[in-house]
DNA sequence: AAGCGTCCCAACCGCAGGTTG
DNA sequence: GCAACCTGCGGTTGGGACGCT
Protein backbone atom coordinates (compact mmCIF):
# COMPACT_ATOMS: atom_id res chain seq x y z
CA UNK A 1 0.00 0.00 0.00
CA UNK A 2 1.02 3.58 -0.52
CA UNK A 3 3.25 5.36 -2.91
CA UNK A 4 5.59 3.13 -5.10
CA UNK A 5 9.02 3.44 -4.94
CA UNK A 6 9.97 5.95 -7.28
CA UNK A 7 13.19 7.00 -9.04
CA UNK A 8 15.42 8.25 -6.11
CA UNK A 9 16.84 11.47 -6.52
CA UNK A 10 20.83 12.13 -5.63
CA UNK A 11 20.40 8.41 -4.64
CA UNK A 12 17.67 9.28 -1.77
CA UNK A 13 15.38 6.56 -1.78
CA UNK A 14 11.61 7.16 -2.08
CA UNK A 15 8.28 5.26 -1.62
CA UNK A 16 7.49 2.74 0.93
CA UNK A 17 9.57 2.31 4.17
CA UNK A 18 11.24 -1.38 5.56
CA UNK A 19 11.40 -3.34 8.39
CA UNK A 20 15.09 -2.73 8.61
CA UNK A 21 14.59 1.54 7.92
CA UNK A 22 12.13 1.55 10.13
CA UNK A 23 14.15 -0.29 13.24
CA UNK A 24 17.30 2.14 12.43
CA UNK A 25 14.81 5.38 12.54
CA UNK A 26 13.69 3.92 15.65
CA UNK A 27 16.98 3.16 16.87
CA UNK A 28 18.56 6.27 16.41
CA UNK A 29 15.78 8.34 18.10
CA UNK A 30 15.40 6.08 21.03
CA UNK A 31 19.21 7.24 21.52
CA UNK A 32 19.25 10.84 20.65
CA UNK A 33 15.57 11.85 20.54
CA UNK A 34 13.54 12.86 17.57
CA UNK A 35 14.85 16.69 15.40
CA UNK A 36 17.86 17.86 13.29
CA UNK A 37 15.93 15.76 10.27
CA UNK A 38 18.21 17.25 7.99
CA UNK A 39 21.15 15.41 9.40
CA UNK A 40 19.73 12.52 11.08
CA UNK A 41 19.62 10.20 7.64
CA UNK A 42 23.13 10.19 7.88
CA UNK A 43 23.61 10.22 11.32
CA UNK A 44 21.12 6.71 11.62
CA UNK A 45 22.73 5.50 8.55
CA UNK A 46 19.42 6.38 6.60
CA UNK A 47 19.06 6.41 2.21
CA UNK A 48 16.30 8.42 3.27
CA UNK A 49 15.45 12.50 3.12
CA UNK A 50 14.89 14.34 6.65
CA UNK A 51 11.78 15.11 5.41
CA UNK A 52 10.48 11.05 5.26
CA UNK A 53 12.52 10.36 8.31
CA UNK A 54 9.95 12.96 10.05
CA UNK A 55 6.81 12.15 8.50
CA UNK A 56 7.40 8.28 8.87
CA UNK A 57 8.26 8.82 12.61
CA UNK A 58 5.53 10.97 12.88
CA UNK A 59 2.85 9.35 11.35
CA UNK A 60 3.95 6.04 12.16
CA UNK A 61 6.34 4.99 14.36
CA UNK A 62 5.88 7.29 16.97
CA UNK A 63 5.32 5.05 19.62
CA UNK A 64 2.29 6.95 21.45
CA UNK A 65 -0.15 6.69 18.48
CA UNK A 66 -2.83 5.34 18.94
CA UNK A 67 -3.89 2.71 16.35
CA UNK A 68 -7.05 1.12 14.75
CA UNK A 69 -10.63 2.44 14.12
CA UNK A 70 -11.68 5.80 15.48
CA UNK A 71 -14.56 5.96 18.34
CA UNK A 72 -17.89 7.86 18.05
CA UNK A 73 -16.49 10.15 20.55
CA UNK A 74 -13.07 10.91 18.22
CA UNK A 75 -15.65 11.40 15.43
CA UNK A 76 -17.53 13.87 17.11
CA UNK A 77 -14.91 15.65 18.16
CA UNK A 78 -13.37 15.73 15.05
CA UNK A 79 -16.73 17.09 13.24
CA UNK A 80 -16.69 19.86 16.34
CA UNK A 81 -13.27 20.70 15.94
CA UNK A 82 -13.16 21.10 12.03
CA UNK A 83 -16.02 23.35 11.93
CA UNK A 84 -14.37 25.76 14.24
CA UNK A 85 -11.23 25.33 12.78
CA UNK A 86 -11.65 23.87 8.96
CA UNK A 87 -8.77 21.86 7.48
CA UNK A 88 -6.53 22.85 10.09
CA UNK A 89 -5.39 19.29 10.76
CA UNK A 90 -2.38 19.87 12.90
CA UNK A 91 -4.52 22.01 15.18
CA UNK A 92 -6.97 18.96 15.51
CA UNK A 93 -4.91 16.13 16.12
CA UNK A 94 -3.92 18.29 19.34
CA UNK A 95 -6.75 18.00 20.66
CA UNK A 96 -6.99 13.98 19.98
CA UNK A 97 -3.80 12.35 22.17
CA UNK A 98 -2.78 9.33 19.81
CA UNK A 99 -3.77 10.50 16.72
CA UNK A 100 -1.82 12.55 13.75
CA UNK A 101 -2.95 15.29 11.41
CA UNK A 102 -2.08 12.57 8.57
CA UNK A 103 -4.71 10.06 9.90
CA UNK A 104 -7.36 12.87 10.90
CA UNK A 105 -7.09 14.11 7.35
CA UNK A 106 -7.44 10.95 5.92
CA UNK A 107 -10.65 9.93 8.35
CA UNK A 108 -11.74 12.85 7.33
CA UNK A 109 -11.58 12.49 3.51
CA UNK A 110 -12.52 8.97 3.23
CA UNK A 111 -15.38 8.86 5.89
CA UNK A 112 -17.08 12.42 7.68
CA UNK A 113 -16.52 14.36 4.23
CA UNK A 114 -18.98 11.73 2.39
CA UNK A 115 -21.43 11.86 5.19
CA UNK A 116 -21.65 15.38 5.48
CA UNK A 117 -22.32 15.96 1.87
CA UNK A 118 -24.97 12.66 1.76
CA UNK A 119 -26.79 14.54 5.04
CA UNK A 120 -26.51 17.97 2.80
CA UNK A 121 -24.51 19.81 4.52
CA UNK A 122 -21.32 22.01 3.45
CA UNK A 123 -18.13 19.90 4.58
CA UNK A 124 -16.48 23.21 4.79
CA UNK A 125 -18.95 25.93 6.54
CA UNK A 126 -21.46 22.75 8.29
CA UNK A 127 -24.09 24.45 7.06
CA UNK A 128 -27.21 22.95 5.39
CA UNK A 129 -26.23 23.13 1.53
CA UNK A 130 -28.65 25.23 0.13
CA UNK A 131 -27.50 25.29 -3.46
CA UNK A 132 -27.32 21.59 -3.44
CA UNK A 133 -30.35 21.47 -1.98
CA UNK A 134 -32.35 22.79 -4.59
CA UNK A 135 -30.34 20.74 -7.66
CA UNK A 136 -31.44 17.57 -5.37
CA UNK A 137 -35.04 18.29 -5.18
CA UNK A 138 -34.69 18.05 -8.71
CA UNK A 139 -33.51 14.49 -8.73
CA UNK A 140 -36.03 13.76 -6.37
CA UNK A 141 -38.82 14.97 -8.03
CA UNK A 142 -37.24 12.62 -10.91
CA UNK A 143 -38.71 9.64 -8.65
CA UNK A 144 -42.16 8.04 -9.24
CA UNK A 145 -43.65 10.04 -7.28
CA UNK A 146 -43.42 13.42 -9.34
CA UNK A 147 -45.77 12.14 -11.80
CA UNK A 148 -48.51 11.67 -8.57
CA UNK A 149 -47.56 14.73 -7.74
CA UNK A 150 -48.17 17.19 -10.97
CA UNK A 151 -50.50 14.81 -12.37
CA UNK A 152 -47.90 15.02 -15.41
CA UNK A 153 -46.41 13.35 -18.05
CA UNK A 154 -42.75 12.16 -18.10
CA UNK A 155 -42.00 14.78 -20.74
CA UNK A 156 -42.82 17.90 -18.15
CA UNK A 157 -41.39 16.35 -15.71
CA UNK A 158 -38.38 16.83 -17.49
CA UNK A 159 -39.49 20.08 -18.42
CA UNK A 160 -39.29 20.92 -14.77
CA UNK A 161 -35.95 19.71 -14.32
CA UNK A 162 -34.56 22.16 -16.98
CA UNK A 163 -36.04 24.91 -15.55
CA UNK A 164 -35.12 24.29 -12.28
CA UNK A 165 -31.66 24.02 -13.61
CA UNK A 166 -31.93 26.99 -15.28
CA UNK A 167 -32.93 29.36 -12.16
CA UNK A 168 -30.17 28.00 -10.40
CA UNK A 169 -27.93 28.87 -12.79
CA UNK A 170 -29.13 32.46 -13.66
CA UNK A 171 -29.74 32.76 -9.53
CA UNK A 172 -26.97 34.15 -7.47
CA UNK A 173 -29.33 33.11 -4.71
CA UNK A 174 -29.98 29.44 -4.98
CA UNK A 175 -31.59 29.06 -1.94
CA UNK A 176 -34.96 27.60 -2.66
CA UNK A 177 -36.37 29.12 -5.92
CA UNK A 178 -39.92 28.56 -6.46
CA UNK A 179 -40.76 25.33 -8.32
CA UNK A 180 -44.31 25.67 -8.78
CA UNK A 181 -44.18 28.52 -10.72
CA UNK A 182 -41.77 26.90 -13.18
CA UNK A 183 -43.73 24.06 -14.63
CA UNK A 184 -44.56 25.88 -17.58
CA UNK A 185 -41.01 26.14 -19.05
CA UNK A 186 -40.55 24.97 -22.36
CA UNK A 187 -38.86 21.52 -23.20
CA UNK A 188 -34.71 22.14 -24.72
CA UNK A 189 -34.92 18.60 -26.12
CA UNK A 190 -31.21 16.93 -26.17
CA UNK A 191 -29.43 19.11 -23.38
CA UNK A 192 -26.97 18.09 -22.01
CA UNK A 193 -27.45 19.26 -18.80
CA UNK A 194 -31.07 17.59 -18.76
CA UNK A 195 -29.57 14.14 -20.01
CA UNK A 196 -26.82 14.11 -17.43
CA UNK A 197 -29.85 14.15 -14.50
CA UNK A 198 -30.66 10.71 -15.04
CA UNK A 199 -27.13 10.12 -13.79
CA UNK A 200 -27.98 11.34 -10.49
CA UNK A 201 -30.46 10.14 -9.39
CA UNK A 202 -29.73 9.06 -5.73
CA UNK A 203 -33.14 8.72 -3.09
CA UNK A 204 -30.70 8.39 -0.63
CA UNK A 205 -28.82 11.92 -1.49
CA UNK A 206 -32.26 13.25 -2.53
CA UNK A 207 -33.95 12.73 0.80
CA UNK A 208 -31.06 14.08 2.49
CA UNK A 209 -32.45 17.25 1.32
CA UNK A 210 -36.46 17.20 0.22
CA UNK A 211 -37.50 14.35 -1.60
CA UNK A 212 -40.70 13.06 -2.13
CA UNK A 213 -42.59 9.83 -0.38
CA UNK A 214 -43.90 7.43 -2.26
CA UNK A 215 -47.12 9.05 -2.39
CA UNK A 216 -45.26 12.02 -3.92
CA UNK A 217 -45.24 14.52 -1.00
CA UNK A 218 -42.09 16.21 -0.78
CA UNK A 219 -40.22 16.29 2.66
CA UNK A 220 -37.89 18.93 3.88
CA UNK A 221 -35.52 17.67 6.37
CA UNK A 222 -35.21 19.04 9.45
CA UNK A 223 -31.86 20.60 10.20
CA UNK A 224 -33.33 23.86 7.58
CA UNK A 225 -35.97 24.22 10.36
CA UNK A 226 -33.39 24.38 13.04
CA UNK A 227 -31.08 26.26 11.20
CA UNK A 228 -33.50 28.56 10.56
CA UNK A 229 -34.82 28.83 14.23
CA UNK A 230 -31.23 29.70 15.53
CA UNK A 231 -30.27 32.10 12.83
CA UNK A 232 -33.93 34.14 13.61
CA UNK A 233 -32.31 34.33 17.16
CA UNK A 234 -30.92 37.28 18.64
CA UNK A 235 -29.62 35.52 21.61
CA UNK A 236 -27.04 32.13 22.22
CA UNK A 237 -29.18 28.78 22.30
CA UNK A 238 -28.58 26.12 23.70
CA UNK A 239 -30.18 22.58 23.18
CA UNK A 240 -32.47 20.90 25.25
CA UNK A 241 -30.92 18.01 27.46
CA UNK A 242 -33.91 15.59 25.93
CA UNK A 243 -34.69 17.06 22.93
CA UNK A 244 -36.86 15.00 20.21
CA UNK A 245 -35.33 13.39 17.22
CA UNK A 246 -36.33 11.56 14.44
CA UNK A 247 -36.36 8.26 15.04
CA UNK A 248 -36.03 6.31 12.15
CA UNK A 249 -34.67 6.92 8.51
CA UNK A 250 -36.37 4.31 6.78
CA UNK A 251 -40.19 5.67 8.74
CA UNK A 252 -39.78 8.32 6.68
CA UNK A 253 -38.15 7.38 3.74
CA UNK A 254 -40.87 4.24 2.70
CA UNK A 255 -43.81 4.61 5.64
CA UNK A 256 -45.28 7.49 4.07
CA UNK A 257 -46.19 11.26 5.35
CA UNK A 258 -47.37 10.14 8.59
CA UNK A 259 -44.36 8.80 9.88
CA UNK A 260 -42.29 11.74 8.43
CA UNK A 261 -44.06 14.29 9.62
CA UNK A 262 -44.21 13.16 13.57
CA UNK A 263 -40.39 13.68 12.90
CA UNK A 264 -40.03 16.62 12.03
CA UNK A 265 -41.22 16.60 8.56
CA UNK A 266 -43.93 17.88 7.07
CA UNK A 267 -46.56 17.80 3.75
CA UNK A 268 -48.15 19.67 0.65
CA UNK A 269 -51.51 18.42 -0.04
CA UNK A 270 -51.42 21.67 -2.46
CA UNK A 271 -48.21 22.90 -3.49
CA UNK A 272 -49.66 25.87 -4.85
CA UNK A 273 -50.87 26.68 -1.65
CA UNK A 274 -48.01 27.22 -0.42
CA UNK A 275 -45.94 29.37 -2.73
CA UNK A 276 -45.26 31.74 -0.21
CA UNK A 277 -43.17 29.56 1.96
CA UNK A 278 -42.66 26.78 -0.51
CA UNK A 279 -40.24 24.94 1.53
CA UNK A 280 -42.55 24.99 4.44
CA UNK A 281 -39.69 26.62 7.05
CA UNK A 282 -42.86 28.37 8.83
CA UNK A 283 -45.11 25.45 9.12
CA UNK A 284 -42.41 22.94 9.55
CA UNK A 285 -40.96 25.19 12.96
CA UNK A 286 -43.31 23.55 15.46
CA UNK A 287 -41.03 20.56 15.23
CA UNK A 288 -37.50 21.95 16.36
CA UNK A 289 -36.32 20.95 19.28
CA UNK A 290 -37.03 22.85 22.10
CA UNK A 291 -34.14 25.30 23.05
CA UNK A 292 -32.92 27.10 26.28
CA UNK A 293 -31.05 30.05 26.51
CA UNK A 294 -27.49 29.85 27.13
CA UNK A 295 -25.25 31.86 29.31
CA UNK A 296 -22.01 32.26 27.02
CA UNK A 297 -19.59 29.54 27.05
CA UNK A 298 -16.18 30.77 25.80
CA UNK A 299 -13.73 28.39 24.63
CA UNK A 300 -11.37 28.67 26.91
CA UNK A 301 -10.54 25.60 27.54
CA UNK A 302 -10.23 24.39 24.02
CA UNK A 303 -10.23 20.36 24.85
CA UNK A 304 -13.51 21.02 26.05
CA UNK A 305 -15.15 22.40 23.00
CA UNK A 306 -16.94 19.46 22.22
CA UNK A 307 -19.43 19.90 25.20
CA UNK A 308 -20.22 23.33 23.87
CA UNK A 309 -23.67 23.74 21.85
CA UNK A 310 -21.57 27.07 20.50
CA UNK A 311 -18.10 27.96 20.66
CA UNK A 312 -16.65 31.30 20.84
CA UNK A 313 -13.23 31.50 19.65
CA UNK A 314 -10.45 34.19 20.38
CA UNK A 315 -11.09 36.04 17.01
CA UNK A 316 -14.35 36.77 17.70
CA UNK A 317 -15.97 34.02 15.28
CA UNK A 318 -18.28 31.04 16.57
CA UNK A 319 -19.62 27.88 15.60
CA UNK A 320 -22.66 26.24 16.41
CA UNK A 321 -23.38 22.61 17.25
CA UNK A 322 -26.15 21.18 14.85
CA UNK A 323 -27.93 18.21 16.76
CA UNK A 324 -29.00 16.91 13.13
CA UNK A 325 -25.44 15.94 12.40
CA UNK A 326 -24.63 13.88 16.07
CA UNK A 327 -28.02 12.11 15.66
CA UNK A 328 -28.21 11.24 12.05
CA UNK A 329 -24.27 9.80 12.04
CA UNK A 330 -25.34 6.56 13.82
CA UNK A 331 -27.87 5.83 11.41
CA UNK A 332 -26.84 2.82 8.97
CA UNK A 333 -28.44 5.16 6.34
CA UNK A 334 -25.81 7.73 6.55
CA UNK A 335 -23.01 5.18 7.40
C1' DA B 1 -12.24 -17.16 -11.42
C1' DA B 2 -11.45 -12.96 -13.79
C1' DG B 3 -12.16 -8.26 -14.70
C1' DC B 4 -13.39 -3.94 -13.20
C1' DG B 5 -14.31 -0.03 -10.23
C1' DT B 6 -13.97 2.07 -5.78
C1' DC B 7 -12.00 2.76 -1.30
C1' DC B 8 -8.32 3.48 1.80
C1' DC B 9 -4.20 5.46 3.49
C1' DA B 10 1.00 5.81 3.53
C1' DA B 11 3.87 8.76 1.46
C1' DC B 12 5.08 12.51 -1.55
C1' DC B 13 5.06 17.42 -3.04
C1' DG B 14 4.92 22.31 -2.76
C1' DC B 15 4.56 26.06 0.02
C1' DA B 16 4.65 29.11 4.11
C1' DG B 17 6.66 30.59 8.16
C1' DG B 18 10.40 30.57 11.41
C1' DT B 19 15.35 30.59 12.34
C1' DT B 20 20.09 31.48 11.52
C1' DG B 21 24.23 33.65 9.79
C1' DG C 1 17.58 43.53 5.31
C1' DC C 2 18.48 39.41 2.91
C1' DA C 3 19.37 34.74 1.54
C1' DA C 4 19.75 30.07 2.81
C1' DC C 5 18.22 26.59 5.52
C1' DC C 6 14.94 24.03 8.37
C1' DT C 7 10.48 22.60 9.94
C1' DG C 8 5.74 21.84 9.70
C1' DC C 9 1.40 21.91 7.29
C1' DG C 10 -2.20 20.85 3.94
C1' DG C 11 -3.26 18.96 -0.56
C1' DT C 12 -2.57 15.27 -3.59
C1' DT C 13 -1.12 10.86 -5.40
C1' DG C 14 -1.32 6.06 -6.63
C1' DG C 15 -1.13 1.11 -5.69
C1' DG C 16 -2.94 -2.62 -2.70
C1' DA C 17 -7.26 -4.21 -0.69
C1' DC C 18 -11.79 -5.03 -1.28
C1' DG C 19 -16.36 -5.64 -3.22
C1' DC C 20 -19.29 -6.24 -7.08
C1' DT C 21 -20.58 -8.22 -11.52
Amino acid sequence: MGRPPSPAKDGVKKGPWDAEEDKKLVDFIAKHGPGCWISLPKLAGLNRCGKSCRLRWINYLRPDLKRGNFTAEEEQKILRLHEILGNKWSAIAMQLPGRTDNEIKNYWNTHLKKRLIRMGYDPMTHEPRTDLMACLTILAMSTNGLNDLLNRTPLDVNAVKLDYLKQMFQSTDAAAPNLVSSISAPLLEGSPILNSLPQLENQEAAFSLGATTTSGHLLQPLHHSITTALSASPTDLQLDPQPTFPPSFESMLFEGTEAAQSCGFFQWDDPAENISDPWGFESASEFVPSFTTQTDTPASNPVDVTSCSRIHCGDGTSGRYSPWTEILFDHPIIQ
